[in-house]
DNA sequence: CTATACCACTTGTCTAGACGTGTTCACGAG
DNA sequence: CTCGTGAACACGTCTAGACAAGTGGTATAG
């Protein structure tokens, strides 16, 4: 039995209908939709239609599916805020109290695009950083960043059994008489691979913010951040910039 | 006739041939995937599982798929990179030429929300431009901006007629007599209204940035802009960040 | 009272087929 | 030579049904 055609497809129809559900509040966030078989039944539409409405509204963030349980109008998550002020010298604030940092440290040769970023030949020895950030159990932020090695090796920022630090390394690079003039950070945003997905868990359809990162002091570039990962449904990025 | 199953599914499977073929080089960027009857006949799967397949390709953003065509390993896009110095008053490159602006101009009262932005009573007129920058006939970036109506009334700023600036707003706001001190951003990343994704002409599971915009003259704030938003595909943002 | 087994209900995966709609290209009419 | 038209082929939408697998509660055995 086809349905008759309106021109914009049944499917997307439904899924209009659930929107408007969720935005009045008729569906209210952290609750769940109706199954698919109940969708099915008061649609007219078959299950595998109902499944596409509710794959359309994931696909914007707007509702989470649980296998077994059921698909939940998405609950609004908090933000953390990553401040204008997360690299200031003074830190008056230490966020790394809250959240709990796995880091792997090992040494790696210089790839082409990562001389480029560094300004060294290719090869140059670095020392490289994956660092998983987690609050209450939860990742949070994944990062890779490389330092050359030859200015790095023999301080704690080295050391694997040392705790790691967690943003502010202007800090803890003048500790080592590295005195950093400017960062500069790229963002960018794109969907999650899955083992990113896995590692941050993400919702299906959640994209990931990404930041590229370079450290300079003078005109050396001491450290490369090729990409921060964070979750977009749960990180923002604050930027201040100064008009001369 | 169900295939037996090994733990993983069979679309996943499917996606996960078809990456190592993308990435391997057998499926050059910018060429097509085999449609979707071979991959069935291929893998002996139906047309639903192979369809499935390269919807998870398409919403890690490795594959956009163009009806009546065919799914396309998908090419690198030119990135429009918006500099550190974009705000820069000596405008010695002026991107508008390359650009091409449509703008719709009118006055609201303020919400609660621009209220707070701007700190002042909610219900205070503002001037509302709402602007589309395209490239190629290509949308690339949407905007809304407000300004306090009172401060920029009669200015060029408020004319339909002129043609609207792209993005130096301090250079312009200058030369209506406000003097730009700092500019704070709120970077974010969401999937696309479905608005968003016609506007914009998006693929299908591309993400969005969105910049949240606050421009200050001392502790005036002089101009809110309530989401610009990138496709993610074919832009990026640059920051500089000085040390003190 | 507890642990387990089962059951109902949910989403996940998959099949086979139907018809709609957009693209491309070759072929034929003018 | 140009234009259009139609066939072949691509993806888009949809149906109906099947079984797998995760979740949570209930009934039963110990």
């Amino acid at each position: 039995m086809p349905t008759p055609r309106t021109g914009t497809p049944r499917y997307r129809q439904v899924a209009e209908e659930l929107r408007r559900r969720i935005e009045a509040g008729a569906i209210p966030a952290g609750s769940l939709l109706p199954p698919e078989s109940a969708l099915s039944r008061e649609f007219g539409i078959s299950r595998g239609t109902a499944r596409e409405a509710i794959a359309a509204l994931r696909s914007e963030g707007l509702v989470v599916t649980e296998h077994g349980r059921g698909t939940y109008a998405r609950p609004a998550y908090p933000v953390r805020r990553l401040g204008a002020n997360r690299y200031g010298t003074n830190n008056s604030h230490r966020p790394s109290d809250k959240y709990q940092v796995d880091a792997t440290i090992n040494e790696v040769p210089a790839t082409q695009p990562l001389a480029n970023m560094f300004n060294v030949e290719p090869g140059t020895m670095l020392l490289c950083r994956k660092l998983v950030l987690s609050s209450h159990r939860v990742p949070q932020q994944l990062s890779t960043s490389y330092f050359i090695l030859e200015t790095v090796a023999g301080t704690p920022l080295a050391d694997p059994n040392r705790k790691p630090v967690v943003d502010n390394n202007p800090v803890h690079l003048r500790a080592i008489d590295i005195v950093v003039t400017d960062i500069r950070e790229i963002v960018r945003a794109r969907m999650p691979t899955p083992k990113e997905v896995k590692a941050l868990c993400l919702p299906a359809g959640t994209p990931v913010l990404t930041v590229t990162r370079q450290i300079r002091a003078g005109n050396r570039v001491v450290e490369v951040t090729n990409d921060i990962v964070l979750p977009s449904d749960r990180s923002e990025l604050e930027y201040e910039i100064p008009i001369d």
